[in-house]
DNA sequence: CATGAATGAGGTTTCATTCAT
DNA sequence: TATGAATGAAACCTCATTCAT
């Protein structure tokens, strides 16, 4: 199955690669993870060819076969980045919430964490539609970089209950369904935006969250 | 665009056929929806071929598409059947629930509806990811069923308006938002499965959504 | 091969039937070369099917395979049938000019069928290029059909080789060329009509012929 | 329309390839015009299929999809190049007829020309019965080379125009009239060559046209 | 005599992946 | 390192013909 020369690089020893130059497989790859997205989005993942993809990314076809070892690793590449960024934004935001009181913390982390969404809807509907088709070593990948968002929810509801702000039986229910509200914005979409603005649903749920635990 | 002889049955105009026997249509298709679905939910769509479909139909290639235009065709008559079922199954379900009193009706109608999801977990989840990959013209169709289980919980708010017991300003995101939080456990299972029974899921909304109307 | 029940009627023995009664099936025969030469002409042999053949004849699939024994038969019996008439046409003509004097008779001659050609044009341009498409066999009754015409010329000429008007050292070769270029109208009508009307193309080549013969 | 990757050659913008070597592309395609020409004439283009089509042209299936759009264009290739060599054997030839009186000209001209049609004349009848399966598009562009032909005998027949050796009113018919009976002798040599030799036609007709010209 | 549901071989086309250059 | 021509399995779909009713 794997040729003479594949590699697997240290950073993502998931993928397979030809090349040896550490740095520049992991600039490769989040080229090919930005540059395809629009296209892997819009023409959905089966619809889109190995030709297109290196085509959107700026490679050849040969190229993006030195960086990645099938085109299910594209989508792969693709679903994770922009699963850590949205991580990252909520870690650096979460962060940065930390003098502010829980529950005004939290009201501001939904927020954010909702408006991030609302700009990313595309690729979060991606994701969840196009998961099922990457292999489940990829999807537990995946799964992982979503648990860092629930676990920056997880600690702020953690302050709150310590200060006493909050009552809450069980933290990471109540930090999944944060994060799954924020998610059914991007998924539901198509009826939502016909009732309601972003505004309206976030000040809503941040209610009905706060009358839960409060 | 249409075929040589080929017709559209009067039941279901969107779907190509070449039979004239309109009961056979729509005996054979509904065969096609309940015989084809598990293989689909199990392989996926764009893995399963039109021979795998065709024989877990108990039917030869060529049978199959006398009834049906393409294979999307097959994906529409999976999805919309799952559809229609739900729906059916709540609107017989609240019919039934119209002597209770409204809070307990709605507690009860949420309890049924979930418990319904759960039972079709697989084909919740199979059709929010495959749903894309039918036609506009399809998609509508899908979307158009599934109202009819938010237009039924309308119907139960609506009551609860009437008698003084619920206060809301908008009828159809309540609505909608019980029907998306069933989804939510077929969607996310994977997840919630780990930290809580379907039980404690049903009571947790359902307290969460009365706390909000009542 | 051939099933229990199949026949082969009197009149033309070439095609096989199940009907019994040849009355009947000369007359569905008929029927099918006439009410299906339409579609033929504008779609195509191969891209006509036998349903929408069927269709159009005012009939269901099986009553044309009961007069009929393959797809085939249908494009000879169109073919046939369109050639028939055009000889039968000469034959008829030719036979009212037996008064005429010889040259005139020609000119009356060439004229009346050119002029049919020019109104079966679809159907001679079509004979020409499906005829490939008929096993030989039927290939050959068509030709032998086409004959039919080029000895009605053949008469012609000779009742003017034994009066003296016209001089000829092979009838059949003169007569064929009659018949040529009247295809010749039919196959590259798309170019001449843009350069001439069809009775200046019959003067032109009724003057070119007498030339040669007179 | 156009699929993913796909390009237009320059030289040929009708057909689309997925290969970047114009070179090659012209290659491959006069490979495939030329090596899949007897198979094409000999089986029909309609029995013949794209294995067997690649096949014969020394390629696998895969490869000929790199250089061509559809079997359709298959069909194209082979008969605009049959079309193509027969314009640029009268161009060269007719142009090697300058110096000589025009009557002479026009019969070594007509002699040439039929000889090359006798040559190839399979191809000029299956260009006959198979254009109407290639779309209106590259219908044209074959007309547009057979015109190539017709042009040429007007020059010839221009220049007998002038130095008053011929007197004619229309060129364009005259010319397309020595095109015509060329196309004749293949499209009815399964009756002429039981009447007459190639020679005996090339003469006979000569001196018709002569007759009508000089 | 008449029907049309059923068959299934075989058609064209696509595209992920390899590897010689 | 980079290229893109070549591969060929496998996909979807059509439709002439049969035969039970």
């Amino acid at each position: 199955m794997v040729r003479a020369g594949a590699h697997f690089s240290p950073k993502n020893p998931i993928l397979r690669t030809y090349s040896k130059d550490h740095q520049l497989i992991d600039l490769r790859r989040e080229q090919i993870a930005m540059r395809s997205a629009r296209l892997l989005v819009k023409k959905g993942y089966d619809r889109s060819t190995i030709r297109e993809i290196a085509s959107a990314c700026g490679m050849t076809m040969g190229m993006l076969y030195h960086y990645v070892g099938s085109k299910e690793d594209v989508l792969y590449l693709v679903m994770n980045h922009a699963m850590s960024q949205l991580a990252e934004f909520c870690e650096k935001t979460f962060a940065g919430l930390a003098n502010h009181p829980p529950i005004q913390a939290l009201q501001m982390a939904i927020k954010e964490y909702f408006g991030k969404i609302d700009k990313q809807q595309d690729l979060v509907l991606f994701t969840y539609q196009e998961t099922k088709n990457v292999r489940s070593e990829l999807q537990r990948s995946i799964l992982e970089t979503n648990m860092r968002v629930v676990a920056g929810f997880e600690g702020l509801l953690a302050r709150g209950c310590a200060t006493g702000d909050f009552k809450i039986r069980n933290l990471t229910i109540v930090a999944h369904e944060v994060v799954a509200l924020g998610q059914l914005w991007a998924l539901n979409r198509w009826f939502l935006r016909k009732h309601c603005t972003l505004d309206e649903y976030t000040t809503e749920h941040i209610q009905s969250i706060l009358r839960g635990i409060a």
